[in-house]
DNA sequence: GCGAAGTA
DNA sequence: TACTTCGC
């Protein structure tokens, strides 16, 4: 490659790069607090660049923040501008952090700003025959352009950059290089405070410079200007010179490192490593990571090998096409490669056992011909160190392969270690404790790149990945006992991993035909309102683009402007709402989204997931939420409708798997609210309970100050909404919006119900004062959710940490009490020996497939088990129902 | 509030 | 990516 030089700009961007994502409201922050926005974007160009390579020589320049020889020269320079906010402030340290670790050349000059510094070093580069580019958000530095320098200029964000050669620069402005500093001495520079000729714009300064060349040329002319303007030019003469002169980029700075110095060779692949872990940054860890492998495999750089601890014994690869029974240990780790994210009836490609003495990977195609290796899977007593054993146990399930004895899931000890911590993968988590693991998506290649690679590929992967887990069992096993989580973990996370396998691997019964029809009866719906609404709008249009239909509603139609988005008018469903009576078209469009959601989500959305067995598998996540519910995925079962008929008419489409078994469903009565009164000790609220007292009506009567036959309907309908806001952890803005009432009455709301019960009052002081100090909250159970928001220095970061704070402990609590019921009710159904199974959980409740025998026993079981499953103070309260479908079960 | 999913 | 909507 020729000799190639890239200049960046390193203020301009990093400010941009914060300033690029600070405005949307959170910003991004590692797990100590520190906010990493900037650092993030900045990263993400400097990795991109690093990647490309097109470059030999590489340099970053900074200013000192102090005085410059322009402030010298011109008091008002830079003056206005605001201050540095401090959630920038605290990142730059790492920008040089980041800069050392990755071998760039990086430096400030007293007195200098980074400008000079690159017009100085691309004026030297472009003598001694180099090809320069610069990188920057500043517009200023286009004055250096030449036919050797390019300026590349970051266009919205960071991600888009546009290249600016002397051409480019005469086509937009009709000018030279040469020429900007003229341009901004006659029009000015807000934003550095540079004055120019007031009254005198781009449009101007362009056309003049066109026709007199420069300033000077200006003066030269000055009796071809006319009236006000050439008043001005006279008045102002000496300022535009002068600005010029600010806006002019020193190109002889006297710099001691010269071009060559600045010539670049590789990364330290473990101190930058180091500092994105440190930031928490995953994907550029990733990126690394493949770029390590790649340098490796092309084995141009040796000394990466060994990148991190832990690799060295890895080198040794086997794969084997034979077991016997002395190969396989008592005591080991395994993992199951299972490519695909979805496990049920998916492609299993082989297995990789590892501890001290053992280390092989075996492939599926020889491995289920063992008899010694199945029967050693099967073996409850040979002991398995897992990461996510409840996706190998259920895949291999599907090949009638029975997988027992895991001692271990990785991913559910780090889970618990932190609810933050939710990848599914190792790659993370090992890396954060020194073992080179690749990423999946590094092996696999994801969407349409999906491809399984070469044995050996996957050998060596699974391989690492097997070590690591062995390795970090002990580690994290002594964390939990250390934190005093190893009973949740042990004795609540592992075996619920087992349970919900069972109800992945049982899958519900989902019947087709009421689909399809109720996918006909929607289609012929939607159509006919679709072509009313585009009657009533007196135009065609694509009712599903919010963007098209904001355009029809607030600009065609008219409508008075509710709330606006980020990007243009809000179409949401409680905007429609309020311009119900405003205009005819609303009422269809309400329903028309409604019958959409409806067909596209639920109808056409589950018809797509029907496994050839006629039922429905999905997948609990179980190491997904920050609070500790779990979640479903593809599909998720936890939002069928409910609310609306409508919607709730999809739950006839689910059924028992014989027409002689029953859906049952049991649900708990105000699981939060009862947790709420136990954890926060209400006495009003214990004694309402415990006296089976309507809660909503209860909380009404105090915060309202009335008897209890005096509570309406929508003062009950407004207490139940701040309860509600409790358990969710909402604000007073997210209650004046569930309301449609203002803020501040939301506020009084608020502060009325704390009056009411000042144990919750007293709760909040205590959990608030609490996460502080130790940067976590806990569950009943002690699972921790780790909230570094609640110490920001803004206000919005930190009052969603306080909200936060007090929301994990009631709904994870919630989560855990259900998660003990779980296991304690397939442990029965199984003591029994009974036919009856556990299908669905919807965080507080629970959907069985029922024999017709087991109808009294299950419903008895069922019920004791939930409300026994944990004491407190209150009593837990279990509604239950059968019915021939979900829908009916209520 | 969170999490999943569909559409543009 | 942004917006919307479903559940708890």
């Amino acid at each position: 490659m020729d000799k190639k030089l890239i200049l960046i700009d390193g203020n301009s961007l990093f400010f941009r790069a914060y300033f690029a994502t600070a405005y949307s409201g959170n910003l991004m922050h590692n797990k100590a607090g520190l906010h990493t926005n900037a650092l993030y974007g900045f990263s993400a160009m400097l990795m991109k660049i690093l990647d490309e390579h097109q470059f030999t020589h590489l340099f970053v320049a900074f200013d000192t923040g102090k005085k410059t020889f322009r402030h010298d020269q011109f008091e008002h320079y830079k003056a206005g501008r605001k201050a540095t906010p401090p959630e920038l402030l605290e990142q730059f340290p790492y920008v040089f952090r980041i800069l050392n670790a990755a071998r760039v050349a990086h430096f400030s000059l007293s007195g200098y700003e980074a400008d000079d510094l690159i017009g100085t070093y691309a004026k030297r580069a472009e003598e001694q025959g180099f090809e320069v580019q610069i990188l920057t958000s500043d517009r200023d530095m286009l004055q250096l352009i030449s036919d050797k320098v390019t300026v590349r200029l970051t266009k919205k964000g960071l991600s888009e950059l546009e290249d600016n050669t002397p051409a480019m620069l005469q086509e937009k402005y009709q000018l030279t290089a040469s020429q900007i500093p003229d341009l901004k001495g006659l029009m000015g520079d807000t934003s550095d405070n540079i004055i120019g000729i007031p009254g005198v714009g781009e449009k101007t300064a362009v056309k003049l410079l066109g026709q007199y060349g420069s300033i000077e040329g200006i003066y030269e002319h000055i009796d071809e200007l006319k009236g006000k303007q050439k008043e001005r030019f006279v008045e102002y003469e000496d300022l535009a010179f002068k600005s010029r002169k600010l806006a002019t980029i020193e190109t002889n700075v006297p710099v001691e490192a010269s071009v060559e110095d600045m010539k670049y060779d590789d990364v330290d692949a473990v101190a930058l490593t180091e500092i994105f872990q440190e930031l928490d940054f995953q994907s550029f860890i990733k990126k690394l990571n493949l770029r390590q492998s790649v340098l490796e495999q092309n084995g141009t750089d040796e000394s990466m090998g060994g990148l991190l601890e832990g690799l060295e014994e890895s080198n040794e690869l086997l794969v084997v096409d034979k077991i016997t029974a002395d190969m396989l240990p008592d005591n080991c780790a395994l993992t199951v490669e299972i490519p695909t994210s979805n496990y049920h009836q998916a492609h299993v490609e082989g297995f990789a056992v590892v501890n001290e003495t053992t280390r092989f990977y075996v492939p599926f195609m020889i491995a289920k011909k063992s008899e010694a290796f199945l029967a050693w899977l099967a073996d409850e007593s040979k002991q398995k160190a897992m990461f996510d054993y409840k996706k190998a146990t259920v895949g291999l399930e599907w090949h009638d392969i029975a997988l027992n004895g895991a001692s271990f899931d990785l991913m559910l000890a780090g889970y618990i270690l932190d609810s933050t911590y939710t990848q599914d993968e190792i790659a993370p988590l090992a890396a954060s404790k020194g073992y080179d693991v690749a990423f999946v998506e590094n092996i696999y290649g994801k969407g349409a790149k999906f491809a399984v690679p070469e044995t050996p590929v996957v050998a060596q992967y699974a391989i690492d990945a097997a070590h690591a887990v062995w390795y970090l069992k002990a580690d994290l096993e002594n964390e939990l006992k250390a934190n005093g989580q190893y009973e949740l973990y042990q004795d609540l996370e592992m075996p619920l991993a087992h349970v919900l396998g069972d109800m992945e691997f049982a899958g519900i019964h989902v019947n087709r035909k009421t689909l399809d029809n109720m996918s006909d009866d929607m289609e012929a719906r939607i159509g006919k309102l679709e072509a009313n609404i585009h009657e009533l709008a007196g135009t065609d249009f694509n009712i599903g683009s919010p963007k098209q239909l904001g355009v029809i509603l607030f600009e065609k139609l008219g409508l008075p402007v509710i709330k606006k988005t980020k990007t243009g008018y809000s179409t949401a469903a409680d905007v429609l709402e309020q311009l119900r009576t405003a205009h005819p078209i609303i009422e269809d469009l309400l329903m028309y989204r409604q019958l959409t959601k409806l067909k596209s989500t639920y109808i056409d959305g589950l018809r797509n997931v029907i496994f050839d067995d006629g039922k429905i598998h999905t997948i609990y996540k179980q190491a997904q939420t920050s609070t500790g519910r779990i979640s479903s995925i593809e599909p998720n079962l936890q939002n069928i409708p409910i609310r609306l008929e409508e919607g709730k008419l999809i739950r006839k489409a689910f059924e028992p798997s014989d027409k002689e078994r029953w859906i049952f469903a049991a649900d708990y009565s105000q699981i939060e609210l009862r947790v709420l009164a136990h954890i926060a000790k209400i006495p009003a609220l214990i004694d309402a309970f415990k006296h089976g007292r309507d809660i909503h009506t209860e909380t009404a009567v105090r915060v309202f100050e009335v008897e209890p036959d005096e509570v309406t309907s929508n003062m009950r309908r407004q207490a139940k909404a701040v309860n509600f806001g409790i358990i969710y952890g909402i604000s007073d803005f997210g209650l004046s919006q569930q309301l449609g009432i203002p803020v501040a009455q939301a506020k009084q709301f608020i502060e009325k119900y704390f009056q009411s019960f000042p144990e919750i009052k007293a709760y909040m002081k205590e959990t608030i004062g609490y996460a502080r100090e130790h940067g976590y909250v806990k569950t009943l159970f002690d699972r921790k959710r780790y909230i570094p928001e609640i110490r920001s220095k803004n206000y919005n970061e930190r009052s969603f940490g306080e909200r936060a704070a007090l929301n994990a402990p009631i709904q994870g609590s919630a989560a855990d009490i259900i998660k003990f019921a779980m296991i304690e009710i397939e442990r029965a159904i199984e003591a029994e020996e009974l036919q009856s199974k556990l299908l669905l959980q919807v965080h507080d409740e629970l959907i069985f497939d029922v024999v017709d025998s087991e109808k009294d026993r299950i419903a008895e079981l069922v019920s004791e088990k939930m409300e026994a499953a944990v004491t407190l103070d209150v009593p837990l309260k279990v509604d239950y129902a059968f019915g021939r479908t979900w829908y009916d079960a209520k």
